[in-house]
DNA sequence: ACTTTTCTTGCAATCGTGTGCAATAGCATT
DNA sequence: AATGCTATTGCACACGATTGCAAGAAAAGT
C-alpha cells in the first residue's frame, strides 16, 4: 500500500508538504501543490484512514447495534439510519446482536474498541440485555443513543414511538367499523408490543367491549400461530376481527385463515402494526400502524449527531416520542349480520 | 479514553509490560501480568483497536457493499454474511451503494482508505457500475469476491447462482402441471434476470410451448404491475399461469390479481423467484426458486477468506455457481378447463 | 568467585498522518 | 546594507499499540 512518504519521495519533498498539499492547505505553493496532487492520483494514492483516525482521535463512524436484519422491520430502519448516516459524512459499522444474551455486550465492546464516535442501540425483544455495558459506556462519554422500550433508561437518551397511541387508533378504527368480538393474536410480548396491547385494551374499554381471554391468543412459533387461529375460528361466538400485533404476524394470520377458507375482508377483519413494506405485498392490502420509523430513524441519527458534535455533553437526557399513525387499507370490513 | 500508559503509571511498570500482560505473553512475571490484568479490568480499560491495526496493517474488518437493504432480497443476504463474518472473527463494514452511479465507487474508495482486509462487492441491477474501480483494486491486490450477474468479470473471484437452471424448473413445473399459456412479468431486467428468463424460455421451447409477445410484460413501477397485469386478463387468450421473476413481484401480482376477482391458484398459477420469507407470509404460499442463498453466502465469504488467509495470492480466478431448487407451495394448480 | 543461563523488564523503533515550530530564502522597507 | 516581513518547507513529535533487542538481576553451573 502506498503512502504519504512514498509521493514524498516521488516529489522530491518530504512527506510534510504532501500532507498538507493533499488537504488544500494555503501553506504551500501553488504549483508544487498542483505537482503533488497530480502526482498522488497518478499513484493511486488513497489515504490511510486508520492512521488518520488514530490521529484524529476520531473515526467519523457511527456503530449500530440491531438485533437482526432478517425480521423485516430492522431493514427498513436500517437503510434510514445508513442513508441519514451517510448524508451527514458518517460511515456505518452495522453489528447484529441476534438473540444470543452475550452478543449484545459483545457488540457494544467491540464497537468501544474500535472508536466509534457514538452508538446507536436497538435493543431486542428480549429487552435491554447489556444494561451495565450500556450505562458503563454512558458514564465513559460515549454518545449513546438507544431505541425501543425499556424500562429504567430514564438516565439515557432515548428515541420511542407511541405504541400505545397506534393500539389505540386502531381499536378505535375496529370499533368505528362495528366490530364488537375482537381477538388479539401476537408472539411472546416485550415492552413495546405490551405498549400496543395497552393502547388497544384501552380504546376497547372506552368504547365498553369486552375482551375475553378465550381471544387473547399467545404463539411462540410460526406453526402455533396457525394453532392460535384455528382455536379462534372454533369458538362458539368466533371473533369478527383479529389483530395480529406485527405485520408479519398479521400476514401469517391471513395465510392461515385462507386455509381454512377464511376470506379476507369478507368474512374476517385483520389488522397488523408497522406499515412495512409487507403490508403491501400481502393481498388484502393490509390495514395497520405507521409512518413512525421514518421519524424515529431521524431522530434516533440526529440526536445522536447533536451528541458527538456538541461541546457540552452533559445536558439532561432526552426522550423524543414519536407518534404513528393509522394506515387504512383493504383488509377491513364490517362484521357480518349474525344469521 | 484510557490508554496502556495509564495502566502503566498505575502500576509502576512501561507499557510494553502492560501489553504484553493484556496479551498474556509468556514474558511477564505471572504475578505482575495477574495483577495488571486485575487493574486493567477494573479500570475499564479497553483496547484501541484503530492503534492496534494500524500497528497490524490488518483491520479484521470485511466490507460489504450492497445496493440497498429495503429489497428483502439483501438483507437475508446481510444477514448470512454478517453471521459468517462474525464467526470468523471479522466485522463487517456495510455500505449501500443505492442505486446512485457514483456511489458504488464512492463506496470502494470508503472501504479502501478504511483499509479493510476484503471487499465483498454485490451489484446492483444496472450491473457493475464502478468496473475501473474495482479493476484497479483487484490488481492492487485487495481481496475482492463478486456476486452478482456481471459480464466481464472472468478475471475477478466470483460467486453466482445459477438462475438459468432455476428459471428452467420453474418452467418445467408449471408444463408438467399442464400449462400452455404462460406469462411472463417484471421489472426491466439486468444480467441475472436474463439468466432466469433464458432458462425459463429454454424449457417452454423444448416442450413446444410457445411465448407470444403479448404474454412478455415488463413495468416499471409497482403501479405498472397493476397495469400489466390487467393487460394480461384482458387478452382474448388470457394467460393460465404467470412467472413473475421476483417473489416480491409475485406477491404484487397476488394482490393485483385478487383486485380482478381473480383467485390463485384456482383461477391463475403464479410462481416467483428467490424464496424469501415473504414466499410464506403471503396467501397462497408462492412456489419459486429457492435454496441458493444460503450456499452463496456461504461460498461468498469463504471464498474472500481464503484469498484473505492465502499467502500465495495469485491463483487463478475462481467461478463458483450455486443450484437453486424448486420450492413446491401452493400458488400453483392446473389449468381451468376451457369451457 | 566467576561464568553462563534464565527471567523479567524497559528502551526505542514502527505503523501512516497531521501539525506546531523553527529555519530558510526571497522580497520589501528604511 | 541592515532589518523586518512573508511565503514555503522540513523537522520532529504525537496518536496508542506491538515487538526486537539489550540490559539487568537472579539463579545455576563449574
Amino acid at each position: 500500500m502506498i503512502t504519504l512518504e512514498d509521493i514524498a519521495r516521488q516529489a522530491g519533498v518530504s512527506h510534510s508538504t504532501v500532507s498538507r498539499a493533499l488537504a488544500d492547505s494555503p501553506l504551500v505553493n501553488a504549483e508544487t501543490k498542483k505537482r503533488i496532487q497530480i502526482l498522488a492520483s497518478e499513484a493511486g494514492y488513497q489515504v490511510n484512514q486508520v492512521a488518520r483516525n488514530l490521529k484524529a482521535r476520531s473515526t467519523k463512524t457511527i456503530g449500530l447495534v440491531v438485533p437482526e436484519v432478517s425480521n423485516p422491520y430492522y431493514p427498513k430502519l436500517v437503510q434510514l439510519i445508513a442513508d441519514l448516516a451517510r448524508e451527514a459524512g458518517y460511515s456505518l459499522q452495522l453489528q447484529l446482536s441476534g438473540t444470543d444474551q452475550d452478543a449484545e455486550s459483545a457488540c457494544l465492546e467491540s464497537l468501544r474498541a474500535q472508536r466509534v464516535d457514538g452508538i446507536l442501540l436497538v435493543s431486542g425483544e428480549s429487552g435491554l440485555v447489556a444494561r451495565e455495558h450500556v450505562n458503563a459506556l454512558a458514564a465513559s462519554g460515549v454518545p449513546l443513543v438507544l431505541m425501543g422500550w425499556v424500562e429504567s433508561t430514564e438516565h439515557l437518551d432515548t428515541v420511542t414511538g407511541d405504541d400505545a397511541k397506534g393500539g389505540y387508533a386502531l381499536a378505535q378504527h375496529l370499533i368505528r367499523l362495528g366490530h364488537r368480538r375482537i381477538a388479539i393474536l401476537g408472539k411472546r410480548p416485550h415492552r413495546g408490543i405490551y405498549d400496543r396491547l395497552q393502547g388497544f385494551k384501552a380504546a376497547l374499554d372506552e368504547a365498553g367491549v369486552t375482551l375475553p381471554g378465550a381471544l387473547q391468543v399467545m404463539a411462540k412459533t410460526d406453526a402455533e400461530v396457525g394453532r392460535g387461529v384455528a382455536q379462534l375460528l372454533a369458538l362458539p361466538e368466533p371473533p369478527t376481527a383479529i389483530f395480529a400485533y406485527q405485520d408479519s404476524l398479521a400476514a401469517l394470520v391471513i395465510g392461515y385463515l385462507a386455509d381454512a377458507g377464511i376470506s379476507v375482508p369478507q368474512q374476517m377483519t385483520v389488522v397488523g402494526f408497522d406499515n412495512l413494506d409487507l403490508a403491501t405485498y400481502i393481498s388484502p392490502r393490509l390495514t395497520t400502524i405507521g409512518g413512525h420509523i421514518e421519524p424515529l430513524a431521524t431522530q434516533f441519527v440526529g440526536l445522536l449527531l447533536e451528541r458527538i458534535q456538541k461541546a457540552a455533553p452533559d445536558t439532561a437526557p432526552q426522550h423524543r416520542v414519536v407518534t404513528p399513525q393509522l394506515v387504512v387499507r383493504k383488509s377491513c370490513a364490517p362484521p357480518r349480520e349474525k344469521k
